[in-house]
DNA sequence: ACGCCCGATGATAATGATTGTCAAAAGCGA
DNA sequence: TCGCTTTTGACAATCATTATCATCGGGCGT
């Protein structure tokens, strides 16, 4: 049976709140600042449920995970921002088409892909002018 | 000034003569089975030359970094079997473009992407049924 | 409202990949 | 060959993440 306790609603919040991805340590300073008494682990931990359960992204990047609350349910991709953070949804229905098309030419089944842009957002890219 | 020692050369060979991706960790075992003393530093420092230097890919998936050798100053993606870790070089001029007018499309600048396609190989999809 | 059971929590230790350190061991030009 | 400089490699250090396990508390049955 699953719980409801103010550390997964906490988690969730915390994440809906952010502006762009966030990393699992960087949730949980964030949160003990907020006076959270959260601990460690069960941040990792909700994360992880939260997107087992499709209520988040996650990616990896230098070895970080990073998560982002998104629209439970659909399949979509991210424009991320490297200086930042703030991270678009975007709509690839070609690039989803494409992939399968590649894959079945090779043989390869079961096809899932991997698919994520990084830039410098409007506003980032201004400061660094 | 960049100095040629057995070593790279090792670490080179082995990567090459790899069907698939492999990790730094498991590149080092394989060659110190092979009889070669290398340590595992060295294995690191030089997988992160040769994929600065564009004569390897580089991904990361689970937490590990997965090196590649692959042709030198071309860019490409990969078709990745998730069970061999068989690996083929994939043409993308259609998705090159789409990352391009998308980042542009809401202001990004500085676009770079990484399109992964994972799923399982003609072989192992047989072998699996 | 009460009590109990079982999942959830959190401090801490453990793990596993990667990087830093630094003395010793080669490259390479002179 | 000589000497300077980079590279190596054993080991410690670091970093994110996961496992452990005693304790806590949610919520269902009563």
């Amino acid at each position: 049976m699953k719980r409801n306790t103010w550390q997964r609603e906490a988690v969730r919040e915390a994440l809906g709140g952010s502006e762009g991805f966030v990393s699992a340590q960087a949730l949980h300073s964030s949160l003990r600042e907020q006076g959270s008494p959260i601990g460690l682990a069960t941040v990792y931990r909700a994360l992880s449920d939260l997107a087992t359960e499709g209520e988040a992204d996650s990616l990896q990047q230098e070895g970080e995970a990073l998560y982002r609350a998104c629209t439970p349910g659909t399949h979509h991709h991210h424009l991320i921002c490297r200086n930042c953070g703030l991270a678009v949804e975007i709509e690839a229905d070609a690039v989803e088409s494409w992939a399968k098309d590649v894959a079945a030419e090779h043989g390869f089944t079961e096809a899932s892909h991997v698919v994520d842009v990084f830039g410098y957002c409007a506003e980032c890219s201004a400061k660094r002018a």
